[in-house]
DNA sequence: GTGAAAGCGCTAACAG
DNA sequence: CTGTTAGCGCTTTCAC
């Protein structure tokens, strides 16, 4: 005779949850029950409509009794869909990309998709390889964020099955779907602003200049104001760093010897740390020095005195960008390439009134 | 005669990379290709020993000229092992989080696992939706952060088959593994420093009292200190609010009603807050009142005055229980259940000399 | 409306 | 050292 022990009898027997683990039900667990095929479940749980309203009943049922949860794995296997996409990021501690990823994540869970995470630390070299590991995991689409599209990750992309949205990254070529705000305009309207107000040296911090979103952007913004008022850019007042509070803290002195009266700044983190270098050494701000950042992150209005900043929605951003993937995964076309998110200037207490 | 195009020629010939994409390589065309079977080249691919160097370096020559990369789908069906983690954590927004994230990454990324990120907000209904959406993804192991373990939740968790490890995050029952500072400690120390320095009203700032780590770890600790120098506590010193700035600056004028003269906060975006409610107020730090904050993340190095910190190793936190997560996955046994890193206080500009 | 059967691309005994 | 053969759990035609 053959006996079949349920779950609840065999764990009093052998009386160890850890010897026996239960077994999660299968598809096929669930069909037996039920008395009908495979195909016929999966048709219930993928919601089609060619079934019974009495067999979907039993089914369901069954599927709640068993506690049967489908395998997403040998679905992505059977489908060649996983419903989840990846992340390529510099870092998740940057309050910047961190709010992006937020909104990204939020919209994905919306559609159902879950979210594989990778920090790359803008290295390019590590860019690829996440790439390509996200590639091989089947993910249905990819967001990539960073400072730069460099060459090898443009190919590696290139390259791809899977659609990839840009956010709050720019591509020169204009090939890939993006989400930013208008870097340029953002860049000439402050610096526009400062000079209007009768600053002469106006300096500006960004990233490296082999970067298009400081060279073919930020700076190029800057130069118009620059150039529209008759003056051409003075090599003196532009300043490159990365986006680390410590370096930027050595950074501050060259600023301030530089004559500028106010400065425009491409990071928050970055932006702070001038900020306190300048508090520390007792500066008037705005009086001696004003300064504008550009990311509007928590940390502009932490600090003291809070922060004049180029305001970005750096959730919407990442929300609009996945919203993008979803119809590119889907095979729906997009109205747009190249979204541009509207920004706007925050005066807060270290620029005089703007206009 | 079948003319058979590679795959430059068929793009000209068709015109449009959309139409043709490159089908990826399978296991099965590099076997063709170098005439062996399919488990050779999962042999090579799997590093098994049990392949001649020469066949080997043809199968390797061929997964090279291919761009053959294994479908991490495929074989997470056939070896029941996903190479995923996953994390549930409260908000990737959160400082604190994020670093214990960015620890945690780091090290998966080490041991070659990607992750799987879920932002719940703290909600315990999102946090067993997360989890049991993470199992069916098949992840070979879940860090769960979060300040409570929710019944519901611990249910969840325990009748999963998967190993957990908590981050930053207390199990009053001492059943899973988790890495933590001392809290008790921390809290007992800092304010025993404070009492020392002839505070009376000593406030204490946390999250809701029913979550363990608030009642059973701050509030100890504090109570600790108080009992010993014969006192009791007073609920008018004690204060709750979530994570989030503004509402922090509603809670300030309370704390400051309250009488206290020093208060001791559990998070350093509230501890922010406080701060800047009692500078915009021209109160004098720390003559007037003394601020321990208690995350250590740059918004205490950012702020003005510089934040007095108990200094959690938050990175190490999450590579910690990373490294465990590997080991559970493998199956070996871990030394420590739970994990205490080393905390210090780290004295800046919000308190007098500490002792 | 339902079932049978053929894979998806890979791993893992087992046999040789 | 290498090949054969079952699956892993599910989706998806194609019949009925």
């Amino acid at each position: 005779m053959l006996i079949i022990l349920d779950e609840e009898t065999l764990l009093k027997v052998v009386g160890d949850r850890n010897v026996v683990k239960k077994q999660n039900a299968t598809i096929y667990d669930v069909a037996n029950r039920v008395g009908v095929s495979l195909a016929t479940v999966s048709r219930v749980v993928n919601g089609n409509k060619n079934v019974r309203d009495s067999t979907k009943e039993k089914v369901l049922k069954a599927i709640d009794e068993l506690g049967y949860q489908p395998n997403a794995v040998a679905r992505g296997l059977a489908s060649k869909k996983s419903t989840t996409i990846g992340i390529v990021m510099p870092d998740v501690t940057n309050l910047y990309y961190a709010e992006l990823t937020r909104g990204i994540n939020d919209v994905a869970n919306m559609y159902h998709y879950d979210v594989l995470l990778t920090n790359t630390d803008d290295d390019p070299v590590r860019d690829v390889l996440a790439i390509n590991s996200l590639e091989s995991k089947q993910v249905d689409g990819i967001i990539f964020m960073g400072n730069e599209l460099d060459q090898g990750v443009m190919k590696t992309i290139d390259a791809l099955n899977i659609p990839v949205v840009l956010a709050g990254c720019v591509d020169a070529q204009k090939k890939l779907p993006s989400v930013n705000i208008d870097y340029i305009n953002a860049f000439y309207e402050i610096t526009a602003s400062l000079l209007r107000h009768g600053h002469e040296n106006v300096a500006l911090v960004m990233g490296s200049l082999d970067e298009a979103i400081n060279r073919d952007y930020r700076l190029a913004g800057y130069t118009k104001a620059l150039n529209e008022v008759g003056r051409q850019i003075d090599e003196k007042f532009l300043f490159t760093t990365g986006r680390d509070y410590q370096k930027t803290l050595e950074l501050a002195p060259k600023v301030v010897a530089s004559g500028a009266t106010a400065m425009i700044v491409y990071d928050d983190v970055v932006a702070v740390a001038l900020l306190n270098y300048l508090h520390d050494h007792h500066f008037d701000i705005p009086g001696q020095m004003e300064l504008v950042t550009s990311n509007d992150t928590n940390y502009s209005i932490i600090s003291r005195p809070q922060l004049t900043s180029i305001a970005q929605p750096k959730y919407d951003i990442g929300a609009v960008a996945m919203r993008m993937l979803t119809k590119l995964m889907n095979n729906e076309d997009l109205k747009e390439q190249a979204v541009k998110l509207p920004h706007a200037i925050v005066q807060r207490q270290t620029t005089h009134e703007l206009s």
